[in-house]
DNA sequence: TGGGGTTAT
DNA sequence: ATAACCC
């Protein structure tokens, strides 16, 4: 089969973007249903990072701070959402669900994903074609409310897509409670700015004929995913604001000032072409736990911060299963301009002893850990001088598989090729393995 | 402005 | 190790 899609690739591929709708507050209103019919805010710090659709109507926004929220909606309520581990776990069912239906499902944040549904497509139309049919029926929006041509195979496609796109949602709201949007195209670029184009809980299925015009009603080449805010400053010096600008711009020039490399992708972006795969994410790369604060001055204090990070860190990877090779702890120091830029990080191979016993029972001995942790702070900081940080970071990477002996539950893969997408159990019997063998 | 993540150089 | 990107 797989001889079929990419012999069959030139024909172009159908991608489905799912982009669920204000993911954290929708946890927190499954984790506590008296908040389903009330403005909430999810708060770290001082900032409201998210909010639901309540609390949006009467005028608060993502990234809003604490202080505005209330002030145009005094009858927010806050939850505190800097512990993310009941959206990460809500995260991953969300994936796995996916994964049930396909193999080639790439998440994007804790709230997007990414599937590579050319294959489900291409079986239905087979089977659509075998019963002498050739009408099928849209699920959603079509961009542009452009119409349909039935004789063209694209459109056929990008139609059985549309249908695939409505039973994830069903099943997310089915299975997980959870409500979102989805984007049907011919690849991931398209498939993600289409399915922001009807909001809450809908979706968008774009014809290959409507590409330009999605393309031109973004406002500013900074909406382009893969154009960040470094890329926007040093296009807008060369003259470049919108996506014509970049379309038309002298290949040339720009690969002189973004290297070839990004320089040919940014423009072809500009177009609508994106010929970047969908990569299964599987399981993490890495794992860290960070904390902000206004001020930590003495060796001592970071210590205790650190002291704090660690256990929560240990925890997951002991539930993960896998053994981290190198540990790294990030830092950020003070400055009045420029709180974004300045992070800076020092990371060491982590001798495999010192994590063996790390996750087993979480009681450990934590201070060999800390004192690497220390020795890498040190590095970074002259201890002797004052210093001034706003965050500590810690994180494990270079993740690697125990030997299958002794292992404890590897969810991701293991599920992929487990159940079909049925109606019982779920869940359960994952998190009880995971505890059975763990023991 | 948080607390995460990824890939490229 | 950093810099860029994503949410």
């Amino acid at each position: 089969h797989s001889k079929c899609a990419s012999a069959r690739g030139a024909v172009g591929r159908v991608i489905v973007h799912v982009d669920l709708d204000c993911f954290y507050a929708q946890v927190e209103m499954i984790r506590n249903p008296e908040l389903r019919d009330k403005p909430l805010g999810v708060q770290q710090k001082s900032i409201v990072v998210t909010c639901n659709y309540e609390a949006r109507r009467l005028g608060v926004k993502k990234l809003m701070s604490v202080k505005d929220a209330k002030e145009k909606c005094p009858q927010l309520i806050l939850v505190n959402g800097e512990d993310l581990t009941p959206y990460r776990e809500m995260s991953y069912k969300v994936t796995e669900l996916l994964g049930e239906f396909c193999p080639l499902v790439e998440r994007l944040g804790f709230d997007e994903n990414f599937v590579d549904i050319t294959e489900i497509v291409e079986q239905r139309l087979n089977q659509l074609q075998q019963s002498g049919r050739s009408r099928v029926c849209v699920s959603g929006h079509v961009y542009n409310n452009q119409a349909l041509n039935w004789r063209d195979t694209t459109h056929v496609r990008l139609v059985i897509g549309s249908q695939v796109a409505e039973e994830f949602r069903e099943a997310l709201s089915a299975r997980l409670g959870l409500t979102g949007c989805a984007g049907v195209a011919s690849n991931k670029l398209l498939a993600k700015l289409v399915s922001g184009t009807f909001k809450p809980n809908q979706q968008t299925v774009l014809l290959p004929e409507s590409c330009r015009d999605l393309m031109r009603s973004l406002d500013g080449i900074q909406k382009v995913p893969g154009i960040g805010y470094k890329t926007t400053k040093r296009l807008e010096a060369l003259g470049v604001e919108s996506m014509c600008d970049l379309q038309v711009f002298p290949p040339a020039t720009l690969e002189k000032e973004l290297g070839a490399s990004v320089a040919q992708r940014l423009q072809k972006l500009s177009y609508g072409e994106d010929d970047s795969p969908v990569t299964p994410s599987g399981p993490p790369q890495s794992f860290s736990d960070e904390d902000s604060f206004k001020k930590c001055s003495s060796e001592v204090e970071v210590k205790e911060k650190i002291e704090e990070l660690l256990p929560k860190l240990l925890d997951r990877i002991h539930k993960d299963g896998r053994q981290p090779r190198t540990v790294r702890l990030t830092i950020r120091q003070f400055s009045p301009t420029d709180r974004w830029f300045n992070r800076e990080s020092r990371q060491c191979p982590l001798p495999p002893h010192l994590l063996q016993r790390l996750g087993k029972e979480s009681s450990n001995d934590l201070s060999p850990l800390v004192d690497l942790l220390m020795k890498l702070f040190r590095k970074m900081i002259d201890v002797d001088l004052p210093f001034h940080l706003t965050l500590l970071s810690v994180c494990f990477s270079n993740l690697k598989d125990l030997p299958s002996s002794k292992q404890g539950s590897i969810g991701f893969y293991l599920k992929q090729v487990s159940p079909p997408a049925g109606s019982g159990k779920r869940g359960r019997e994952v998190e009880d393995a995971s505890r059975a063998e763990g023991t």
